[in-house]
RNA sequence: GGGUCGCUAGCUCAGUUGGCUAGAGCGUCUCGUUUACACCGAGAAGGUCGGGGGUUCGAGCCCCUCGCGACCCACCA
């Protein structure tokens, strides 16, 4: 048995995938990349391309909701351009995930009572190395069972050869330009993984703390300054006070004490010192804060460290606080502060702390030489392309949002004191501070011209190389002509704008001149039911595998797609994934229907099918590939198409024939475009509604009484095209299955228009109507009088030639016991169908069972029809809105017209 | 402190230059086994579009204002 009675994804899946990997359908056009040879020289025979590239998944991580959502979309868009012609391709990628993985592994070091202080930085690297190739494979079958068409032979790991190279091509360009600096600056320092951050990698939070207030004492007085972090008074150069407030004016120069410490620092005048906060005093400690730094620099001030790279205090604190933590110390400080009775005061105040996004550690404002990227220069070249608006952002407010931050954005440290990552390639001359560039990172120690060198040990921040990632994945080479940069579209999570984005836009128009991509398609957080985040310590955490076992690939993916716009967080539950379930079913459902006619023609006598049944393309194959299941072990059938086109003919021969037309033609005409405006969730729901709606609930039903094979036959194939960039396998299974079909619907062609009757189509639609009423009015009749039966009741009508020559389609649908003409003698209930001329022969008993429902039925109109008189009655409506919008409410107002008084007719008559 | 986004049916969300009687999925209720599908079919109920102003012939959509929520940025000692 080809089809099942339902569909199960798991017995597809993995075959079908296997089957598109190995007939090398994920390439551009099917036929190249990956071996450095991407397209013709002539751009004359190049068609269109299109180029995606994955956000690279951790290379030993498992995938999460997020790169669920993110392949979801990504996919769909990379089928969908595939579908319509384009070479597409779709870069898959794996992150070495510097930090990240450094952390995870320092916790193996831990738990195995080793730590990274054991082992040299390239015996690190080595054994992360090690433990990576290990754990890796997991997350890329992962992306394989979620569907992704990728371009595998061209996966790109962020520390592949050709990564590194270009990276050191930039940095040493960069370093020629003078854009890379080395300085003593204040980083942000966590204390447990001992490494320095960049600005945008330190999670600000708010907390509960406090402002104390200590005495500075001087020969014949104090000065009190306001302060959070006392522990770090032992740094303190100086006592600034605002030039401006009168209270400290005559202080100005004056030496104070440093409590505690045998020290003397002078009281200076900077515009820091806020009078109005705290004392309006405030001590200078340019080594552990910021402003300070500032200030520091200013009055030029010395830098004096008190807080070791391990978190301690240092000697330099005096023996009682040495090697205390900042904590200890506060607290000894504080208390010995308060003996000498130099503690004032303290007060609660809530201030925004840094913390370390990885071990919620409170990062430390350190002192300490590390690479900066100038990037005055780099962000302004960014911003200007961006008002140029050289790409377009989804959602447009993004946009807006990353220049604001592009011009508030400080030099970029980029060095990390972690083993695991691309080696900065600089060397430092032997006792000396002079710094040169060499790529031979492999060697910890270089000699030239008898001189020795020795490298930095630091690695680079990941968005350093990642920031390269779309010029790498393409294979960008200077003077080379690539039609896949810059890439159509970059497809991320909205939190990683700053992060990632800002950098590749950056970072690409300094390598290329040219923006990265032409647009930006941001998501947002997949949220859980409740519109939660997700967390392991909420426990509501969704697992994508799970849903994808569960319930199929494709399910997952249109349940995710479903009810999900550009840069908005939103909710998702396991309910989405069950109607996209659903959803597959019927299209299997559906096809096994058309599958069986299209059997059954095939083995039939040719006069054995009915008059109406003009069927015009059966073709051959049909009949000579019989019904065998597919068999995936023996490869697939004509796995390279010859020719892509629609494999059956046909003609319409009835009204529903012309309005599913009419319909398909419109659902692809409405997909086309919200794909253009990367409206996936609409598109969704377009299909549903063309395929269950229409395509089931109308045209398969109608088509029960009136076969049309061929049309049967090409509208599906229609439909399983339009369907396939999200729901991949479930349409590739059928594909597979149905007997006339050719090679793989992955490389099939975008459907084309449906030719049609719009007349005909048009009195389809009035057909519906009736059969809606009809049915409704059952319902309403059999809820109202016990015992009615609408299989003993006749459908009467009058003068109505869509009736009389669609009367047992309507009997079909209706399910009534006749449908037939009341020859001039109308009896019983008039359906308000406007335009129609319709009965239900039913006893006055029973219409008049119904008089409550038909009340309600007058009033609901007349409302109506009050609403549209007021309308026109206002003269300025009719003066100043468009005169075919006036003339649809007149029209719209005699149609009620009629309802309403054929309603009230019908009340007169019980 | 600055900024962005959101508030539409019980729930999750659409509603693209202002013009339909405001939609979908799920849920709820009532019928129902009919040449595919109960992962089904037919029908129904359910909303003063966060509050208040304004512009307009016309506002869920534009403007102002208030309220509530989410998120981002920021060195305030």
């Amino acid at each position: 048995m080809k089809f099942t009675t339902s569909y199960e994804p798991g017995e597809f899946e993995p075959d079908i995938y296997a089957a598109w990997e190995a007939a090398d359908e994920f390439l551009p056009g099917g036929k190249v990349g990956g071996d450095g040879k991407l397209f013709d020289e002539d751009p004359d025979n190049n068609p269109k391309t299109y180029s995606i590239v994955m956000p690279p998944p951790n290379a030993n991580g498992n995938l999460h909701i997020g790169h669920g959502l993110t392949i979801a979309i990504e996919d769909s868009l990379t089928r969908y351009h595939r579908l319509r012609g384009e070479m597409t391709w779709y870069i898959p990628g794996a992150d070495h995930a510097g930090f990240e993985t450094w952390v995870v592994y320092e916790r193996v070091l831990e738990a195995n009572k080793h730590t990274r202080f054991e082992y040299s930085r390239d015996e690190l690297y080595a054994q992360v190395w090690d433990f990576v190739q290990e754990q890796r494979g997991n997350m890329e079958l992962q992306v394989r069972a979620l569907g992704a068409s990728c371009s595998w032979k061209d996966l790109t790991f962020t520390l592949d050869e050709n990564v590194v190279r270009r990276v050191y091509a930039t940095f040493e360009k960069m370093w020629n330009d003078g854009m890379i600096y080395r300085g003593e600056k204040l980083v942000n320092y966590c204390t447990k993984h001992q490494t320095a951050f960049a600005d945008i990698e330190v999670e600000h939070k708010e907390e509960k703390g406090k402002l104390w207030d200590i005495a500075y004492p001087y020969d014949g007085g104090e000065i009190v300054v306001s302060t959070t972090r006392p522990e770090t008074l032992f740094g303190d150069v100086a006592v600034a006070v605002n030039p401006e407030d009168t209270r400290y004016k005559k202080m100005i120069g004056k030496t104070v004490r440093l409590p505690l410490t045998d020290r003397n620092i002078p009281v200076i005048a900077d515009e820091h010192a806020d009078p109005e906060y705290g004392t309006g005093a405030v001590k200078i400690t340019p080594a552990h804060d910021n402003d300070d730094f500032e200030v520091g620099e200013r009055h030029n001030l010395p830098r004096i460290q008190v807080i070791g790279f391990d978190g301690k205090m240092l000697p330099i604190c005096g023996e009682e606080y040495a090697g205390l933590d900042t904590a200890e110390c506060r607290k000894k400080v504080l208390h010995d502060l308060k003996e000498a009775g130099l503690l004032r005061g303290e007060k609660k105040i809530v201030h925004a702390v840094a913390h370390c996004y990885k071990c919620d550690t409170v990062i430390e404002p350190m002192l300490k030489e590390q690479w900066f990227i100038d990037v005055k220069k780099l962000a302004k070249i960014a911003i200007e392309h961006l008002e140029a608006g050289e790409i377009e952002f989804f959602p447009a407010s993004k946009k807006q949002v990353l220049i604001n931050y592009l011009k508030g954005l400080k030099d970029w440290n980029i060095s990390r004191q972690i083993p695991w990552g691309i080696a900065i390639p600089m060397f430092r001359k032997v006792d000396s501070d002079e710094w040169i560039f060499d790529s031979r990172t492999n060697l910890s120690e270089i000699e030239i011209g008898g001189v020795r060198y020795v490298r930095d040990e630091d690695t680079f921040d990941t968005w350093f190389s990642s920031s390269h990632w779309p010029i790498v994945c393409t294979n960008w080479e200077e003077g080379v002509v690539n039609p896949y940069y810059p890439l159509n579209v970059m497809e991320t999570g909205a939190d990683i704008l700053f992060a990632w984005v800002a950098r590749m836009i950056m970072m690409g128009l300094y390598v290329t001149g040219e923006v990265p991509f032409k647009q930006v398609y941001l998501h947002g957080l997949v949220l859980d039911a409740h519109g939660q985040k997700m967390s392991k310590s909420k426990g509501n955490v969704i697992n994508p595998m799970d849903l994808v076992a569960k319930y199929g690939s494709d399910a997952f993916r249109l349940g995710i797609l479903r009810g999900r716009s550009a840069g908005m967080n939103q909710a998702f539950s396991e309910q989405s994934a069950v109607a996209g379930r659903n959803l597959c079913n019927k299209l299997w459902n559906v096809s096994r229907f058309i599958q069986e006619i299209v059997d059954n023609e095939a083995s039939a006598p040719e006069d054995a099918t009915d008059e109406q049944t003009v069927s015009s393309g059966t073709p051959s194959s049909a009949k000579s590939k019989g019904l065998k299941p597919v068999d995936f072990s023996l490869g697939l059938r004509d796995i390279v198409p010859e020719e892509r086109s629609d494999s059956s003919t046909y003609t319409t021969d009835n009204m529903g024939e012309d309005w599913i037309c009419r319909e398909i033609n419109e659902a692809r005409w409405q997909v086309e475009k919200q794909m253009k405006n990367y409206r996936f969730s609409e598109a969704v729901e377009t299909l549903h509604s063309l395929i269950w709606d229409k395509y089931a609930d109308w045209f398969i039903e109608s088509q029960k009484l009136y076969k049309n094979t061929g049309l049967l036959m090409t509208t599906l194939e229609a439909i399983l095209k339009m369907l396939h960039p999200f729901a991949p396998f479930v349409t590739e299974a059928i594909w597979q299955n149905l007997s006339w079909t050719d090679g793989l619907l992955i490389s099939a062609n975008w459907p084309s228009d449906f030719k049609f009757d719009p007349m005909s189509a048009e009195e389809f639609e009035k057909l519906m109507n009736i059969v809606s009423h009809t049915r409704s009015t059952l319902q309403g009749l059999s809820e109202a009088y016990k015992g009615f039966s609408r299989a003993d009741t006749t459908l009467l009508y009058g003068d109505d030639t869509l009736i009389d020559d669609n009367s047992l389609l309507v009997q079909y649908l209706t399910r009534v016991k006749s449908v037939i003409s009341a020859e001039g003698e109308p009896r019983g209930l008039r359906l308000a169908v406007a335009n129609s001329e319709v009965y239900l022969d039913v006893s006055s008993e029973v219409v008049s069972a119904y008089a409550d429902s038909l009340e309600k039925k007058i009033l609901k109109v007349g409302a109506e029809l009050d609403s549209l008189n007021m309308r026109m009655m206002n003269p300025n409506y009719v003066d100043k809105a468009p005169a075919e919008l006036v003339k649809e409410t007149q029209d719209l107002i005699a149609e009620k017209q009629g309802l309403i008084e054929r309603l009230k007719a019908e009340r007169a008559a019980i």
